[in-house]
DNA sequence: CCTAAAGTAGACAGATCGGTCTACATGATA
DNA sequence: TATCATGTAGACCGATCTGTCTACTTTAGG
């Protein structure tokens, strides 16, 4: 494999589960066997490293969402299928995401606070990514066209709600009440056509 | 001042604003001015000035947040009155908890992700304790007795999205959205006596 | 065939890490 | 008066941090 791919790879199981200031660029280093020289060959910094890292996960996590989410009809059962698939990402049942360890970009931001860094901008951008998968699926969904943007910003809410119950509190069925409080609130701002 | 107390205090300003791995203990030394002798002279460990830390946050959010609950009627206005004190958090209106930088116990979990940490059961604690008294503004909130419960999950989830939404994207409104998710729930899982 | 990119091992530098230690000062209390 | 908790400054320890460097090897493409 291709050693750029390795690192990142390797850093970036390290840096999410134990978190990126307590992983040293030498860990990585032996866990990968890739000598330090290729590293910097690749990568300027330890942040170089970390924002590689950042754009990785970011691509492995919207490729499986959207995959999740292409599976299903867009609209209602769109967002069945988002909690759903955060269900099985809580209970480790997907394996390409790795055993669940909270939110990457959440811990990220927790450590890179400053919001002018680009670490904390790059987490900001991978939410915003996610937050347009929800709007596609609420768009589809017979929500009330002017309620679309506001029923978006509550079901992105509520998974980020979701995330950090299921980490903090260790709840692993944070996702199926989260997909609860969606669907009712789905239901509250819907037109009335699905009644007919 | 107390040497103790001023060591916490000190060391949650830097932990909060920087992470707690990214802060040496020197940093909280020379901050403070207090020698390192008597440090080690209070804490038999970093890791034991960070749960001390964490401790003292718990009793300063929490004697906050009563506070504030305890300001209107218990129900729905402290439901209103637990978003509209997120709100003045998220920005900066609160000065006895610092500039915001997310939930300090989101935070530190991020940054010990193993459940069996000392300091990652401490934030789950202080999770809880929150959830309680969430708990007690739902059940005098005309809620149906049998759903108090899960009206209970659901604000408490809606406020951790509301926390990290406004810290990782930077969206200083998300207390208010999170008011509207909120208050609509409260409304749909009521018993019909308001509306008499 | 030649060259340039990508790779190796690991010593080294300078800073900082958490933590220990000596030696001493102060102040309250038994 | 004697003692003990609390405090000071800062040298020192071994480990680890990010990052540089020398010297050499492998590999793929023009």
């Amino acid at each position: 494999m291709d050693k750029r791919e390795l690192l990142i790879r390797t850093a970036f199981r390290l840096f999410y589960s134990h978190g990126i200031h307590a992983v040293g660029i030498n860990s990585v280093l032996k866990e990968s066997g890739v000598a330090k020289r290729t590293l910097y060959h690749h990568f300027e910094s330890k942040e170089q490293l970390v924002e590689a890292v950042i754009q990785y996960r970011d691509a492995v996590f919207l490729e499986w969402m959207q995959k999740r989410l292409a599976s299903v009809e867009a609209g209602e059962a769109g967002i069945r299928e988002l909690f759903a698939a955060l269900h099985d990402w809580f209970n480790d049942q997907v394996i390409e995401l790795q055993a669940f360890n909270g939110c990457f970009f959440i811990n990220s931001s927790a450590e890179y606070g400053d919001h002018d860094s680009p670490i904390h901008k790059a987490c900001a951008l991978h939410k915003e990514k996610v937050v347009q998968l929800i709007h596609r699926q609420v768009e589809a969904s017979g929500v009330l066209a002017k309620k679309v943007d506001e029923v978006t910003g509550f079901i992105a809410m509520i998974k980020e709600g979701a995330i950090v119950t299921a980490h903090v509190q260790g709840d692993r069925d944070s996702a199926l009440r989260g997909e609860r409080l969606a669907l009712a609130m789905l239901q509250l701002n819907r037109g009335h056509e699905p009644t007919a």
